[in-house]
DNA sequence: AGCACGCCGACT
DNA sequence: GTCGGCGTGCTC
């Protein structure tokens, strides 16, 4: 038997299978296995993707070294949709089999330095750790390393290190009776105050025992060491025990709420369930606006799907992902339900993905990487949130999600649903031509009204404070909330960076001519840049609009306004909740917990707040800079901007308190801000629709970025302006192609960076083109040049 | 990716 | 003369 292997090198000219000849011991081999492997004089991790008797291969084929796992992490559906989506997006089929596992099952490398022999075992550099060869070391160790190399007394290991282990804790077990542990007591010193704490909580809670030590040091108030020391004089017994890591464990007392559909929601849920039943792999597209209960139709949907004896796939947006809605799905599916996302730590994440793969659990819940959990059976896919960009992966592999689950959803011939209060306008619009159904739910499930949204024009009004950021309005809409013992979210809509020019006289915001696209200010190379096409002009001093010198270059942060906060209201009690209050474990739920208890009044935040949240008490969502997403220089900042004020608006009076939304803004006009303030979603399409139509942006043409990086510039533009003519001589006519241009960091590790843009309707070559291309730059490889393609960018900076 | 091999300049 | 720099090609 010859087994087909991917190697774990992500790299063009390994990115090809590799075969291996099956020793017997072996046989119980499956696709989908994680094996060792030799590959030249190293050992590497692979997986398993084939299995046939023959091969083409002329030299002779190396056996396989081990089997890793007694069940093949991967299933065979997995499998296939590595080599499929490879090709589409331009990956390496390793990086995406990676992207599917969960991080600690991703191989460590080492390379020890091993004796040659007995006689060479005795050389002081054997004693003690063996010698890393990865690691550095000084010139004298590395020239003695040398030599015993070349006079064959040392040899080179190669070792895989297998960091997927099973939690273990530190168990301390008794070993004499209890009047022994007395007798041992009364002979301590008196100082021996910590031994003393030990054995005091041995006596007492003697039949507690053998107890965790986290416990014990809790319950003794006593540390490792003096454990330590009682294992020694041997009054304990250490064991390391496996302990099962359940990240729920906090939330199991959540109660089911057991809620009525209205008539919109049950025709919905039976559309959906006729498709589950008739397992159609169609795709439904979910179209409710803030609070119409779109969750609700989800859980009845799943629990529709484990009565039909299948099993369900949800995703949700990471920023979603809260404590709350979790222990929503697990009080409805109890222990069915497997949870993954970026805020379990490694092991957890193990623990949950494991149990997905051994088939313990019918649901898994998880952000946008859990579209490959290892789940059997798909009756039913769901999408939260389709609109979100997080659901498309910014680095290696670039899938998006939204197309992994349209490919599940075909394998497994079950429907996916797309939800959304604002989809993306290519969801949308396709829902519109039929190729994705399209289901309305416009009652809000509570029947609340909206919360009013008013427009603050910052052109026409006075600030709070001493700085431009906060209106008189909206400190006293925020005091207003105060006295009244309500609560207020206010957020600053600041997506990555955002350096614009803008006119504090007029409301000015320089743009290019060609494309109706903010320029960005680049320092280095002191210019106003459009990103999309390349237009260069000077920075400017004055506004070329009106002449005033009051010209600013605009980015103000969170840490900024909670002070001006705290100036201006002494005594609101404020959370400030970025990246930077959340890096840490657990941060963002006590963070949210803290102001669920009304410890504070006001929640600053990032967009990360505008998701999502359900705050009762929150009467007042103030947003303090909507502008700054919208001149980002790409064709989708509308949308995004108008999205995310939809979305935040909804935190708005949840519960019977009335809410009010209050948007301080540059331009008022814009019509992304205006439908916000009226929360008209279809408007927005059909305005947004004729925008894209016009600039021939998506959904109308799909778009592809080709980013050519070289060390050396001249290299890298003259690739670009190479591939350009490729392109131009093999592609129809009314695909568009823009640039080459300098991307806008222009050089990131030393890397110069350029960039193609590419536009078209329908090219049934493209990917065999693209793929040509890529393999063509790796003959220029003197440079170091590299091709990167990116299918529907998210941006295009 | 990383390792070997091979070809050149600069040192004990 | 040999050590080590990097460019090139290969890994089943």
């Amino acid at each position: 038997m010859i087994a087909q292997v991917i190697v774990d090198i992500a790299a063009k000219q390994t990115d090809r299978i590799f075969e291996y000849h099956v020793p017997d011991e072996l046989a119980d081999i499956e696709i989908g296995s994680r094996v060792y492997v030799p590959f030249g004089p190293r050992k590497l991790q692979g997986f398993v993707v084939g299995l046939t008797d023959s091969s083409e291969y002329k030299g002779e084929l190396k056996d396989l070294l081990l089997v890793v796992d007694e069940m093949p992490p991967l299933t065979k559906e997995l499998v296939q949709l590595s080599d499929d989506l490879s090709k589409d997006i331009f990956s390496y089929r390793i990086s995406i089999l990676k992207a599917m596992l969960p991080s600690v099952m991703r191989a460590n490398y080492h390379k020890i330095l091993q004796p040659a022999d007995e006689q060479a075992a005795n050389l002081p550099i054997f004693q003690g750790d063996p010698l890393d060869l990865n690691q550095a070391m000084d010139p004298k160790l590395a020239g003695q390393v040398r030599k015993l190399l070349a006079n064959k007394q040392a040899k080179v290991e190669y070792i895989i290190e297998n960091r997927a282990k099973s939690k273990t804790e530190n168990q301390y077990e008794l070993l004499v009776d209890k009047d022994e542990y007395i007798k041992i007591y009364n002979t301590l010193r008196q100082n021996a105050v910590k031994q003393k704490q030990l054995l005091m909580d041995v006596i007492e809670n003697f039949d507690q025992y053998p107890k965790r030590q986290k416990q014990l040091e809790q319950d003794a108030q006593v540390n490792g060491a003096t454990l330590t020391n009682a294992v020694k004089r041997g009054w304990l017994k250490k064991n390391e025990v496996e302990v099962y890591r359940d990240p729920l464990k906090d939330e199991s007392n959540f109660v089911a709420k057991k809620i009525e559909l209205n008539l919109q929601q049950q025709d919905a849920l039976s559309k959906i369930s006729q498709s589950i039943l008739q397992t159609e792999n169609k795709t439904f597209l979910l179209e409710g606006i803030t609070g119409s209960g779109k969750t609700e139709v989800y859980l009845h949907a799943i629990a529709r799907t484990l009565d039909f004896g299948k099993t369900a796939l949800m995703l949700v947006p990471e920023i979603s992902l809260t404590p709350q809605m979790v222990s929503q799905v697990k009080a409805r599916f109890g222990q069915e339900v497997a949870v993954l996302h970026s805020g379990l730590s490694e092991g957890e994440r193990y623990d949950e993905w494991r149990k997905i793969r051994q088939g313990k659990t019918k649901v898994v819940v998880g952000a946008r990487s859990a579209i490959f959990a290892p789940l059997t059976n798909i009756g039913l896919i769901i999408i939260d949130e389709e609109h979100e960009s997080s659901y498309k992966q910014e680095t290696e592999p670039r899938y998006h999600a939204r197309d992994v689950a349209i490919w599940r959803s075909n394998f497994n011939h079950c429907p996916l649903v797309l939800g959304s209060a604002t989809p993306s306008l290519a969801s949308r619009a396709r829902a519109q031509k039929n190729v994705y159904q399209l289901l309305t739910l416009t009652q809000r499930a509570n029947k609340k009204q909206l919360p009013q949204v008013n427009l603050i024009d910052l052109k026409q009004v006075q600030f709070a404070g001493s700085q431009f950021d906060l209106s008189v309005g909206l400190v006293e809409a925020i005091r207003n909330r105060l006295e009244k013992r309500e609560q207020v979210i206010l957020m600053l809509n600041r997506r990555g960076f955002a350096n614009f020019m803008l006119c504090r006289e007029c409301g000015f915001v320089l743009k290019c001519p060609n494309c109706d696209l903010s320029l960005t200010m680049h320092k280095d190379s002191q210019s106003m840049q459009c990103h999309y096409c390349g237009y260069t002009t000077q920075i400017p001093y004055r506004c070329p609009n009106c002449q005033s010198s009051q010209i600013r270059f605009l980015g103000t942060g969170t840490q900024k306004v909670q002070e001006e906060l705290l100036e201006l209201i002494p005594n609101a009690r404020i959370l400030r909740m970025d990246v930077d209050t959340t890096r840490r474990k657990g941060s963002y739920k006590k963070i949210l917990d803290s102001f669920a208890n009304h410890e504070a009044d006001i929640l600053l935040g990032t967009q990360m707040i505008a998701k999502g949240l359900d705050f009762p008490n929150v009467t007042l969502v103030g947003v303090v800079n909507a502008d700054t997403g919208l001149w980002v220089p790409d064709y989708n900042s509308s949308e995004r901007t108008f999205e995310l004020l939809t979305q935040v608006s909804g935190r708005a009076g949840r519960a019977e308190k009335t809410g009010e939304v209050l948007i301080q803004t540059y331009n008022p006009e814009h019509y992304a801000i205006k439908l916000a303030q009226t929360q008209d979603y279809e408007q927005f399409y059909r305005y947004e629709m004729r925008v894209r139509h016009m600039g021939n942006y998506p959904p109308y043409f799909y778009t592809v970025l080709i980013s050519i990086a070289s060390k050396n510039e001249q290299v890298a533009a003259k690739e670009a302006f190479k591939i350009r003519r490729q392109l131009q001589g093999n592609l129809n006519k009314d695909t568009i192609i823009l640039g080459p241009t300098p991307s806008a960091i222009s050089r990131l590790k030393n890397q110069y960076y350029y960039q193609i843009l590419v536009k078209y309707k329908k090219e049934d070559n493209l990917n065999k083109l693209l793929h040509q291309i890529q393999d063509d730059a790796q003959g220029v490889k003197k440079y170091g040049l590299n091709i990167y393609i990116d299918k529907e960018p998210e941006r295009i900076l």
